[in-house]
DNA sequence: TATGAATGAGCTTTCATTCAT
DNA sequence: AATGAATGAAAGCTCATTCAT
């Protein structure tokens, strides 16, 4: 009977949210030793421990479990970033600030490039992709800091802005992580600093 | 007699040559309709007019017809791009040249968005792959741009200076083809060349 | 209930089992019909009344089908085999029991001549294919055999006289099954009960 | 005029014996190669230096070359062995003329291993096969050599006899070739020669 | 809810053979 | 006689998904 209590104790949301951890889970791990192309459904299950008509009942096909698996990575790497940002906000925009930002954001890509790898090369993307939705986060995040920095000051269009630096960091940064260029880390950081930094100070200026 | 010469005319390597654009073209088209994963060589072959059989006769294996078709893309667009290098060799760097460039790079990204699409998003990549490739000779292109202009001032490498630069330029602009943000062309660019533009003056300055 | 019960009663073992045997018993008769060229993964799984995918998750390729197969036959053959040596363990070596193996080891290879053609005639042999582990099987068995009569007395290497006059037999027998000279069959075991028997006389005698 | 001359001196019914000869030795070479499944006719074609369709003019299918091959094989292995029966025939049969017959057979078969096993392991053989043809010329040698030595004296149906012998020793000698079994080489011999002239023994005795 | 056996279309690739030139 | 491009059926095998239990 105290089986039973144990067994009936985790509610059934709780379960089959536990489930779909488990499957994520089981789901990275399979992408990340396998690539994409090896990571069929039945694999996924089986480092689940579960079978794969059960892998059905939590999501509706394959895709979505991969989409998941994203969603879990660009979750840690928006916290991350948003945390920069929050200390950034502190003070004003430096080169230092900047420079902070762009070191945190390639530490941050750096911790897992097997599995950066993956996503970014193997795993077709979409406009409706969850990583295009964490690039848009990104953008809302960058736009913030944006208009609380220059406040008044912007003479330009701080969404368009944001969108271009957004994606300029996130290719050169992603870039470096994964083609390895014979460049040393530190000039990379130098240089995307120094444009950044020679932008936005000519937008103020402007 | 003529007809016979004109029909000896094709003999053997043209003949060969015909049939290996007849199946890349073949491969382009099907990669345009039904995405890589629906691009079988069934389909290909069928798409050329030819037997699967003779598919192999010309390509050792699937991936040797995308990448073909990769290469001619890159191609193109390397054409495209060194023209306008070419031009721009001729004054000196002002933002109206840098502006010049971003509209064409814009322009031949723009001319395909659907091919783009797929090449970008769907292609399995890896630093060793064709887009790779088509990177480097960008950066080569962009290296040798630099050393022309800032011949001695350049305060800074040269080689890192053009890596970052032709990825961010890349990023921005197939993201603006493929995704479309809310943010109008002409801003695009504007910003685009600002940034590029206070960097380059800053290079020269510092 | 009982019904329950005996619906349950194949629950996962049996099933698999029963399931393994009527790939087997395809794969048998598939062979039979169309040999080994014609016996393709497709086909067996047709003759078994299964997709060609369900092949696959009891066997890992189509030579393991095959290789089951091989092992039904010499299992059976083994077993007709060791029982005639039973017998003629309990008297001593005569030209009658001699004649009695032999006679046994002609019926039984008589007994499926198709099958026997496909397996001696079709199949990839190798030395380490499953017919050359029954080979080696048979040798034992006759090493025995020599070793009980002979002890002792064996002026001759047991393991090589087991090896040669078992490939002896086998060849003789598996000859006159498929090859069907016009000789007759009791000419056949005549004389080769006299070339055993004379052999086994020199090899006490010397 | 004499180029031409030099061309037409060889017949049609040369250049073509030429030409057939030169695909079966370009059939014996993948055949040793790359075996019996790597042995597709594009290949065979060239090696021997033409085209898949020039084969087809020689012979009508894939298996006719492979016949040939094995004829060629047969009739080295004839001549040999009809040289040492000559010689046999030239003094009464002995245990010593029995057991260099023997070796010799073994040392033919010993020349070409590779050969030997794809011939043996890897072709589809069948009643009516160049191998089986083969076995039956070298009965009938046998057969002959039986009929000089015991003239008269033989109790038993030389046919049998023959066919028997041809049988044992062939496949004796060629499993001891392609398995290598853990036994001198000289015992194989050995005991072959034993039991071989204890039946001759017996059956002039007989 | 969970299972896992079963599905079957589809994949890439090979190869004996043909036939227009 | 010779070519070799072209054929197309067929091979072994995988995998996202379903469904009876």
């Amino acid at each position: 009977m105290p089986a039973d209590r144990r067994r009936r104790r985790m509610p059934q949301q709780d379960r089959s949210r536990a489930m779909v951890e488990r499957i994520i889970a089981a789901g990275h791990d399979v992408l990340l030793e396998r690539g994409y192309e090896g990571a069929s459904t039945n694999r996924i299950a089986q480092a689940a421990g579960i079978s794969p008509g059960s892998l059905y009942q939590y999501f509706p096909d394959k895709d979505s479990i991969v989409a998941e698996v994203v969603d879990r990575w660009t979750d840690a790497m928006h916290a991350r970033i948003s945390r920069v940002f929050a200390q950034a906000l502190e003070g004003p925009p430096t080169p230092l600030s900047v420079r902070d930002t762009l070191l945190e954001l390639l530490d941050a890509l750096d911790e897992n490039p097997r599995l950066l790898r993956v996503l970014i090369e193997e795993l077709p993307r979409s406009p409706d992709s969850r990583l295009a939705a964490f690039e848009r986060r990104i953008d809302d995040l960058l736009a913030m800091w944006l208009r609380f920095h220059l406040r008044g000051r912007a003479a330009r269009p701080v969404e368009a802005v944001s969108w271009i630096l957004v994606r300029t960091v996130e290719n050169v940064a992603v870039s470096y992580v994964l083609d390895r260029p014979v460049i040393d880390r530190a000039v990379v950081v130098d240089e995307l600093t120094a444009m950044v930094t020679a932008y936005l100070r000519e937008m103020t200026a402007g």
